[in-house]
DNA sequence: TTGAAAGCGATACCAA
DNA sequence: TTGGTATCGCTTTCAA
């Protein structure tokens, strides 16, 4: 029965008392169930708009078991990567109904209370894509039947996936270093164990092999800005220096473009330099970066289809798609000549 | 009644039947109420704890009226001082218990439906941060009693915000510029209309007064990169070209950077470039942008202060917080000889 | 200190 | 096509 509540947002009932009609009634005209006949539909779809009515999405998450929230667990915006994903990601889910929200942005370990919110939210599903954080997100997911689909990496043991194709989008590269007349490739390498940067790297190796050319040499960057910086003096003290610099991504180049310049070195006339992401920075004056464009909204929309069928079906067998990257041939690196 | 649910999650009901109390005890227990036995609540704990026992948000917010939930407004990451505003709210806001959900995060208008989702998941509060967009939300929590905190947007009318001290910082930058000799200074102006542009505008303006110089123009750069470099042009071909450039935001400046050096002219030698913000690209070897860093830690604290503080006694008066900033000198201004 | 029971706001089953 | 009612999981009076 309809307690009258002062100054409390409609429900249901304050509409089903308005229209004389049951709640039920009410819920299925709201969400345009067939069995109501238009009038009705009408009438009550006008009330509710007088009456500024919103459902509580809380109270229907309780009897529907669905939140529309998907948990979101990336690494730390200094990678321009991540916010990137997670621009596209908010714009593209909301155009499905769905919530995103970030459960963990950083370098940090993976908080408890983070793992805890996925639960305790009743989140719909949740989408990883960092490399270090992503086994004990995914083993909490498992264990508790939230679809999870990672971006960027490979699952483990099986999952869902979303992930540029990391090796073709390196074999671009190391073909167009090839065709450019290089013939020192050096690779810079992102977070230990990380898919991406061995997929690349291994693109890349491969297509210089296929050249006729090795990699000079393989020293790390560790995905950040300060680990391409400082790879540039290991790289340029090296008693054969390269003639190109593959760096596993972006944000690497960037660091190592300016380190190179620190210590007087020209590009490309000196060595060129690539990278991979097409992140915004890249097509900025001070680096215009020769890069591997991602297809970020294409990523995206690819990862919350697979979301989305497995909150309908729980149980779909996992799934991986990779898509194709796009070589972005910029000013920081040199080309065959046309 | 407990109906055995086979393959769900423990909830209270099932804590009680394993412990022998009713699921008010149990209720009390796991929140740590003071009147149940200290044996009794740590016993429950470990049930809970061997169950695996998780609380569901939405039951209890359905009661509680809080859901625990922020909602973030934001603009596009292109600007890079938004995500790591974000980054750092989700982070803060963790250890309140709070979790933060964007509800948008670009350039385009706010869509009716991220409105809603702000109404349907009855948030407990919003965190705005983009100028344009601030006036629409903004009727939207106030119409419906949302406690709203606006960082770096001045209230229109009444209400929460938490700011960096713009103006404050904008004196610094002119003083800065007129004791490091500078004589003609040119200010590049973000968003129209925008507090922070105007008053960091205002600030190096009558610093500059102060030290007997006028400014020597004001151009549009629109808060973007793109913005940034166009009006390098503007400004370059002035009929008396300025020896320094305020940018009122470092997105900006990063753009006039390198628009001004696609034109041969060096940094800071033929004309000093400083920024506001201090966002990581700052530091960067290509830019070591002299700018004013916000602190931007010390902003999320406080905004989730008085949102916490509202959430637990609404109607609480209003209350705008600036804090100051600090400022970088880097390389892309000529300084005072020390 | 504990328990029984009434909601919170919506959906969905079962009858009519 | 519509209505009555149980239910989702939890908190919170009100009694004991």
């Amino acid at each position: 029965m309809a307690r009258e509540q002062a100054g409390r947002r409609p429900t249901v009932e304050t509409i089903s008392a308005e229209a004389g009609v049951s709640v039920s009634t009410v819920s299925r005209a709201l969400r345009n169930d067939p069995r109501i006949s238009a009038e009705r539909r009408e009438a009550i779809a006008a009330i509710a708009q007088r009456l500024g009515y919103t459902p509580h999405a809380n109270a229907r998450a309780l009897v529907t078991r669905r939140t529309g929230i998907v948990g979101f667990v990336t690494g730390s915006r200094s990678n321009p990567f991540y916010p990137q994903l997670l621009e596209t990601l908010v714009e593209r889910a909301r155009l499905r109904a769905l919530r995103i929200m970030p459960l963990h942005m950083s370098r940090d370990p993976l908080s408890e209370s983070s793992i805890q919110a996925l639960l305790q939210y009743q989140m719909d599903g949740c989408i990883i894509t960092s490399a270090e954080l992503s086994s004990r997100a995914a083993d909490i997911c498992q264990a508790n039947e939230v679809p999870l689909v990672m971006v960027n990496r490979v699952p483990r043991l099986h999952g869902c996936a979303v992930s540029c194709n990391n090796f073709a989008g390196g074999e671009m590269i190391g073909a167009f270093l090839a065709a450019g007349g290089h013939r020192r490739i050096a690779i810079v390498l992102g977070t230990p164990n990380a898919s991406t940067s061995s997929e690349r790297e291994a693109g890349a190796s491969q297509a210089a092999a296929r050249a006729g050319l090795e990699i000079l040499a393989r020293v790390a960057g560790h995905s950040t800005y300060a680990g391409g910086f400082e790879a540039a003096s290991v790289l340029w003290s090296l008693p054969e220096r390269p003639d190109a610099i593959f760096c596993v991504n972006d944000i690497m180049a960037f660091g190592m473009m300016d380190g190179l310049r620190r210590l007087g070195v020209r590009i490309p006339e000196d060595v060129s330099v690539v990278g991979f992401d097409d992140v915004d920075q890249a097509s900025w004056g001070a680096y215009d970066l020769t890069t591997v464009a991602q297809p970020v909204g294409d990523m995206v929309d690819r990862a919350l289809d697979m979301l989305d069928m497995r909150i309908r079906r729980p149980g779909l067998a996992p799934e991986i798609a990779y898509l194709g990257g796009l070589l972005k041939v910029r000013s920081s690196a040199r080309s065959a000549p046309a």
